[in-house]
DNA sequence: GGGCTTGTATCTGGATCCAATCTGTGGAAA
DNA sequence: TTTCCACAGATTGGATCCAGATACAAGCCC
């Protein structure tokens, strides 16, 4: 067996917490899709908790994005239609390119090699699951050195949000044209590592917005 | 003995949607100040209630940015520096304007005379804490036509995270130059009367780029 | 006297039980 | 056949009790 289970791993402070990472897993990864209920008390015995910790966890994951609450009616993923996903776009084009700007200057050399090394990993050709979760990392990765975490928790829930449309263009239309977010990374890439912050700021705005056209060109997404 | 605590009243739906109502307000009025401790029993015992629905408040206002929770420790009104609120503000002169350029094409005339309505109000010379309340009445009046309530909820965030410090500078400084407010909203109201979505725009992020640098030429307000 | 330890009070996190609300199914009437 | 209503199972919201963690203060050792 392995050690890591046994050993004592840092988070196991609050179970609410365990609970809470368990479940935003499995609706990132599409275990459960938008629309669909979570029942407390399945999520409390399958985890080996009470509902507590599970309501707890809810209320986590919806100031995360990942769930909404109705009064009495329990706790569901949020199921999007065309416009909402286009406005938070709309609010990735804003926002992520500030975080961007505050976190540059606090950007580490090994900062800038682990961003590599996840955008090389990319290009080795990676299955959907995998690319989603290597895209998300390499972005959250370049806001790295942002201190504000209210900054970051923006950026996070609008990540979150939309994470179930990006899966379900991908899954639809392939990772075709996967040069093209391979450039868009690089040429980010290599702004950040000449430290010059308009052409990072372009270049990331240029690459949310055309993944948004992206998508909203693709209205088979949102109707199932 | 009062009525208020026996009469049914409508919203009387959720406890823990009245407490966090009844905290919001402590927290927005002031009475609450950054930094201080909440503690769930004073909570609980002050409303009537156990502390499970104080828990399920307190995350709500997690949420909203009104707390800050962290695990065996208790929550408490999120202290902000300097260099934090002006990142909020950085925040707010790019997500504002999309709110508004979202609600612009849904906004009905008797919400523009609701706007102006408010607007009458702050010129009539109202105290401090009448002015904070108003001032967001009316901005978030004008983002009343956004449909994405993620959007509206981002914006409500950054008001709430900055409401103290608003209120803070206020307090020292008077309401001096309160006719730059006026004039900067008799502006914008006008663009949105016109329909005229640039102007507005750039009507609103020079009021809130002003704000920002009027409170950041006061780190007075921060060193409590 | 200063720093560390230890013990106790206080507070938060979680489990179990009860009340209130919702949901969905079946039957009765138009 | 369709629609409305009522009832029962299922599900969430809340109260009470217990366990674990934190914080503070008194006491001890150096």
């Amino acid at each position: 067996m392995d050690v890591m289970s046994s050993v004592v791993d840092p988070g196991a402070g609050a179970a609410s917490e365990r609970i809470a990472a368990d479940l935003r897993a499995r609706i990132l990864m599409g275990e459960i899709a938008p629309g669909e209920r979570i029942r407390q008390e399945e999520v409390a015995e399958r985890l080996g908790a009470s509902r507590i910790p599970v309501r707890e966890a809810l209320r986590m994951l919806s100031a995360e994005g990942l769930v909404e609450l109705e009064t009495n009616k329990g706790a569901r993923v949020p199921r999007l239609d065309e416009r909402e996903v286009e406005v938070l776009y709309r609010m990735r084009e804003r926002i992520e390119p500030l975080a961007l700007i505050e976190s540059m200057p606090h950007l580490s050399e090994s900062d800038l090699q682990r961003i590599e090394g996840i955008q090389e990993q990319i290009e080795q050709g990676v299955d959907v699951p995998t690319f989603l979760t290597l895209d998300r990392e390499f972005h959250l990765a370049t806001y790295a050195g942002c201190a504000t975490d209210q900054l970051l928790a923006s950026v996070t829930r609008l990540w979150n949000s939309t994470q179930h449309y990006r899966r379900a263009f991908m899954m639809i239309n392939g990772p075709g044209r996967q040069w093209i977010v391979n450039a868009e990374h690089r040429l980010l890439l290599d702004a950040l590592t000449r430290n010059d912050a308009e052409d990072a700021e372009r270049y990331l705005v240029g690459h949310i917005r055309r993944t948004r056209m992206e998508l909203t060109k693709h209205p088979e997404i949102f109707t199932p």
